[in-house]
RNA sequence: GGCGGCGUAGCUCAGAUGGUUAGAGCGCAGGACUCAUAAGCCUGAGGUCACUGGUUCAAUUCCAGUCGCCGCUACCA
């Protein structure tokens, strides 16, 4: 069995999460939880972006240290993670000792590809990141995201030598050896490739930002946030040496947002090429989640947090919507309308009643006995398919295909119908079928819905019908707006 | 400015290497049933597949142009 690694991005601690954070963490589950299920060794690593200046900015407003701030901070993602069922193994900090004092045997690995040049450009302080002139001046220098002014940076820099190492990425990101999806943003990081690289600085004078991990070698540097929050990917299988960087570098594929492709796409691998290591197989760029069709903005007060769902609706109910209807290749909305047509149509009248109404029947006709269970027998090769390719949004579909099948079925052997005939095998036969499919959907859905597929199982795997306190997904009235 | 994507039923989107009646889900209308969370099942009404031109026996599907939306990227200055 191959050994499976998988990565989220790791959010940088300067907001409180949101329900765009959230996607990240559950692209990465479903695909964890895949593998674990096709009993591969599995690493699942996430966590927190943590240094930088605007983290020290933020702290200072607050009276705190920046490691207060920070660790304040990551707890919420932390938190975030658990709310959602997610099956990290790791939840890697970019201030954790380990990762500082890794990071730098990987700044000394690249030595020979790093270089002292003089950096002038301008930087923003709420991206983190530089722009160029054009960009500057295309925005009347402010910086549009943020609302603040570009700094204007000339300064002694070292130099990262990417761009002697853009061919070979290039090749490799052409040849598929590293799969970028969708497609869309292969095509894009191609184009980029194509206008060529430039080496970039990924370091800053400590004199200006002080909360970073130290240059080594020169104490008046401290690393560029950007260039030491992707070595976390190693750091956290304790590269160089740990058994585990042995057992699961390269990463099977690195989770992203849309936003973050060129670090990721760029950078990253140009990093990696310089060490001599492999390239991840596949980087996944989701996009983005827009609410009533418009950008979560705080300004707009239509920032939604993952707890106003959850709370009210399930954990589950949150997963499924955000992997099914979510496009796992485009941006997707959100509304409330949306949502719940979703959860009452497809979570609870069509898969929550249909394991309510087997139940029901098994309970009535049989005394809770299940019959013999035939193997599950449907196809799956989409299924899988979808998966490997992180259709996400896809894959739930052929399950939904299921779901519906099931109740066709139900509806074509009328069982209510059998039962009064008498004819018991042959009823038995068609309400463990239907058990049959159940627990095959319940498979299925064990990577998206976790807690729903153990409910169901839970249910119907013993031979016998166990009942529940609750009905799965009871269905929910819409509520006045507001 | 360059590169790329998108524009298909009221809504969200599939799809077609060009060829009989263009698909799904939601929503809407009607029907038969009753095991079930007043759920499920069946049927139906909705589309000149953005616009214009071209290639072709035949285009919504290929090509060009136009309009609209979006992404990446560059620069004149």
């Amino acid at each position: 069995m191959s050994n499976y690694f998988v990565t989220t991005a790791t959010p940088y601690v300067n907001a409180e999460p949101h329900i765009g954070t959230t996607l990240d963490f559950l692209y990465a589950d479903v695909l964890a939880r895949a593998a674990r299920a096709q009993n591969k060794p599995v690493l699942f690593s996430t966590g927190t972006d943590e240094h930088g200046g605007k983290i020290a900015e933020k702290a200072e407003e607050m009276g705190i240290t920046p490691k207060e701030f920070a660790d304040k901070m990551s707890q919420n993602f932390r938190d975030l993670a658990k709310t959602l069922n997610i099956s990290n193994d790791r939840f890697i900090r970019t201030t954790d000792p380990g990762h500082e004092q890794r990071a730098q045997l990987i700044w000394k690995a690249l030595q020979k590809d790093i270089y002292k040049g003089k950096y002038i450009g301008w930087y923003c302080t709420g991206d983190e990141a530089f722009f160029t002139e054009a960009v500057v001046k295309a925005n009347n220098g402010v910086c549009p995201n943020h609302n603040r002014k570009y700094e204007k940076i000339e300064e002694e820099n070292y130099f990262f030598k990417l761009s002697s190492y853009a061919p070979k990425v290039l090749e490799a990101i052409e040849s598929g050896e590293f799969k970028i999806v969708p497609e869309t943003k292969k095509n894009e990081i191609l184009q980029v490739y194509k206008d060529g690289l430039e080496d970039i600085s990924v370091s800053r004078p400590k004199s200006k930002i002080s909360w970073g991990i130290p240059v080594p070698g020169d104490d008046t540097q401290v690393m560029y946030v950007w260039f030491e929050a992707l070595m976390n990917y190693l750091t956290v299988l304790g590269y160089p040496e740990h058994e585990d960087f042995k057992k699961f570098w390269p990463a099977n594929v690195q989770v992203i947002g849309k936003d973050i492709l060129r670090f990721h796409a760029a950078v990253w691998p140009g990093m990696l090429t310089a060490i001599g290591l492999p390239l991840p197989k596949m980087l996944y760029a989701h996009g983005f989640i827009t609410v009533n069709g418009k950008k979560m903005s705080k300004t707009l007060g239509n920032v939604i947090k993952p707890n106003q769902i959850i709370d009210e609706f399930g954990v589950d109910a949150f997963r499924y919507y955000f992997l099914r209807h979510i496009p796992s290749y485009t941006d997707g909305d959100f509304n409330q309308d949306r949502f719940l047509a979703a959860y009452n149509n497809e979570l609870a009248n069509e898969l929550g009643n249909s394991v309510q109404r087997t139940a029901a029947m098994i309970t009535q006709y049989q005394n809770g006995i299940i019959g013999n269970v035939p193997e599950a027998e449907h196809d799956q090769a989409q299924y899988a398919d979808a998966i490997e390719k992180c259709q996400f949004d896809r894959a739930l579909d052929d399950v939904w295909g299921q779901v519906r099948g099931l109740n066709q079925y139900i509806e074509e052997e009328k069982p209510w119908a059998i039962s009064k005939t008498g004819d018991k095998d042959h009823l038995s036969e068609v309400l463990a079928y239907q058990v049959s499919c159940l627990l095959e959907i319940a498979n299925m859905l064990s990577p998206f819905l976790p807690e729903t597929a153990q409910k169901i199982r839970y249910i119907f795997e013993e031979g016998i019908i166990r009942p529940t306190k609750t009905t799965l997904f009871p269905r929910k009235e819409a509520q006045e707006q507001g």
